[in-house]
DNA sequence: CCTTTTATGGAAAATATTTTTCCTTTAATA
DNA sequence: TATTAAAGGAAAAATATTTTCCATAAAAGG
């Protein structure tokens, strides 16, 4: 995995203590929503603000480096920008997924039926997974 | 198209002059942000309430009548729920359509791949729309 | 290294969004 | 109609996000 820094740079962010923390959270928990962030974060700064947060999420945005994502049902959560996948959302335990799944046929039809040019596809599934299903 | 106030009884929801356009808003525009809906019904209710909208937009959802639509880069829309369908973003005009595509395969594999059982799936497609691409 | 430049972090205020409360009015129904 | 339960609106409260301002820290050049 490429170093945190690093990643900072090639997006023109400057390296901070805060932003480094941020980036090396969203590759741990893969998803992390504001709140759950900000938590994280006071552990190691106590006085972080939420301004801060708010501030870094946004110029991440804006720079490429990490997207949002918004989910049905809960708050938006945000993670590293990466190959092109979709979203699955388990009802019973909240967890967010990644699964790799071919979109291309999909986005053809679509763009065959809309006459659109399709650029960018966002694909959230919502259901029950492996291990709640066990869990029954 | 089924009577609107028919629509409202059906969902257990009392057919008030505000909830009447708050739907026949819904047929006519097929997908509108609160700020927009605020705005259309100050035309005929000077005095509406901000609140007595996001009350009945989540009551409507709740009743199941009405669904939000959560969209990138822009504010969540409302809809009338009706069949399965996936929607399209124009990133120049940012009209919002809806297209019916078979999304059973996509959802299959997703399952197959991930391992939950899916009960709902959420797809968004950003794009040029075909009048946009003609204006280019 | 040390200095200069520029951007960042944090506190507080401002703004925006959504929900709740409380009371009057209205819709449903008998 | 009279009764009951729910809805609408005003205002306040709660929540979420952005902005401002200034001291501080990171980057880059000397």
């Amino acid at each position: 995995m490429k170093g945190t820094a690093e990643l900072l740079k090639e997006h023109q962010l400057k390296v901070t203590p805060q932003r480094l923390k941020i980036v090396m959270m969203l590759k741990k928990h893969g998803h992390i929503n504001i709140e759950d962030l900000y938590g994280e974060m006071l552990k190691e700064f106590p006085s972080v603000s939420l301004a801060t947060i708010y501030k870094n999420i946004n110029q991440m945005i804006d720079n490429g480096l990490i997207q949002e994502v918004k989910l049905p049902r809960s708050k938006s959560v945000y993670e590293l920008i990466k190959d092109p996948h979709l979203h699955m959302v388990c009802d019973k335990c909240h967890k967010v997924e990644d699964v790799v799944v071919g979109t291309e046929k999909i986005i053809e039809e679509a763009e065959k039926l809309s006459g659109y040019i399709i650029t960018e596809s966002f694909i959230t599934l919502r259901g029950i997974c492996a291990e709640c299903q066990a869990t029954q």
